[in-house]
DNA sequence: CTTGACTCTTACCTTACGTCATACCCTATA
DNA sequence: TATAGGGTATGACGTAAGGTAAGAGTCAAG
């Protein structure tokens, strides 16, 4: 017992050898012996009292008080922890606040950049597609039109970048699960779970009305002209996609 | 524009002048301009700018890194914020399990610490209160009874230090107010907000039962032996604070 | 006996400020 | 117009919790 060397608590402990001087100076942990060469020898007590000390620490109390904490029996513990407590909270508050002011300058750069109508159809001739969207808004109402074409605008540069990534490997997985048992469960958990990208098409909620509308568009899209970009996605990839998706879902549906 | 000083600056975004000064120094924010006398004034760029460092630094990114993190030409502000939001919601979560480990702590030290069932009778000759228990819990319910025990010994010695202090007080704003109209509006407001200590002898619940057994147990007390603590609090003190609380109680429920 | 891995102490460096001290600036009021 | 009060600038020093480096002693193995 008591012949743990510094090098073999600051392993086992996972701190460094200077914070174990540190801590020595400072009477916060001292070994329990030192050798005629003046070598630091630590017990298993001193084991524990470090994971004490290391426990205070985690929750950012400052050394001097894991001190008082750890020696004084008169120390009320528990005031400090729930003092503790409150700073925390404190802090998650602050930090929400960050979020929320985050949030709101992303709305406004969103509502900078946001996309307009008219880019949304690109590469699809202005007639045709005025046609189609009216007949769209009629056969599934304005605001379902209106919302889809809302979603899209709203995604950022960003986003896109990351749906064109998405997009390539949901595509395929989606292929591969098709050709089994569409009512599989882990086809059902995979559109649910990581089908994230049809999701926020939808807008978390997938519609008949709005899959149909992204079909008939990706077969605008593909018969127009097959590689004409959309909000960045190759316009081919996002029809085959959406075919598929479209197709998956009323399978699944009709049973 | 560009007039905010180093106090408004500091106010608005809840840093000290220091900082700003020492901003200002490493070239991380510069004031927009500088006045004659050599004051610093910044206009909304600052501020902003001043907004990013400080999500950041919340992050705990070392200022040099932000100093070029920000001006690097091609930082992507959206991209920017996003990763700013992931990020600070995962240190949310750690906060959350910090909280949680302190919750943890806090409820062993309290079980540690708490209150047996015989202390809190301590002073009582125990037939008496045998005999008295046993007719309240078939009077008003053996979980009322077995409850307001539970709480009155979840209670740390930290607490009741605090309850004790707050009680004199207390007692004293009690019995003026009684002095007047029970159904005078202060008087609810008081009884709402300031009262907390019956709300917690009571769980937050003021029910008839739970304070006719303190009344009672109030009673006994002060037959007994007028000044044994309970609890560490003064019984008469104790004994006098629940029958005004209780009288205040009956008086102002029965119209 | 040498070599390489440990260990000691001392001392300076670091980050992101807080806290003076001293002196200047500005404006509102008597 | 003088003055009081607040705001401001610079410089210097202090702080926590170590990191890093220098110079010297120690230990076990080959």
């Amino acid at each position: 017992m008591d012949n743990y060397s510094v090098k073999k608590i600051s392993k086992l402990a996972g701190v460094s050898v200077r914070t174990l001087h540190l801590y020595d100076k400072m009477d916060l942990l001292k070994p329990s012996v030192r050798t005629a060469a003046g070598y630091r020898l630590y017990g298993e007590k001193e084991l524990l009292r470090l994971q004490q000390i290391l426990f205070y620490r985690e929750l950012d109390f400052p050394l001097k008080e894991i001190c008082t904490i750890l020696d004084d029996p008169a120390f009320d513990l528990m005031q400090a922890l729930e003092g503790h407590r409150k700073a925390l909270l404190a802090r998650k508050e602050r930090i929400n606040t960050l979020i929320g002011t985050i949030d709101k300058t992303l709305v406004t750069l969103k509502n900078k950049t946001m996309l307009q109508v008219e880019d949304l159809y690109e590469g699809i001739p202005q007639e045709k597609m005025r046609a189609y969207r009216a007949e769209a808004m009629s056969k599934w109402g304005k605001e379902t039109i209106l919302s889809v074409e809302d979603t899209l605008r709203s995604f950022s540069k960003a986003e896109v970048e990351n749906m064109k990534t998405e997009l390539s490997y949901t595509t395929a997985r989606l292929a591969e699960l098709m050709s089994g048992d569409p009512a599989d469960k882990e086809v059902q958990e995979y559109i649910g779970r990581r089908f994230n990208v049809i999701l926020r098409l939808t807008n978390g909620k997938v519609e008949m009305g709005k899959l149909e509308y992204f079909r008939k568009l990706s077969e605008l899209y593909v018969a127009e002209n097959s590689y004409t970009p959309v909000n960045g996605i190759p316009s081919m990839e996002l029809a085959l996609f959406i075919q598929k998706a479209t197709a998956y879902y009323t399978k699944s549906q009709r049973p």
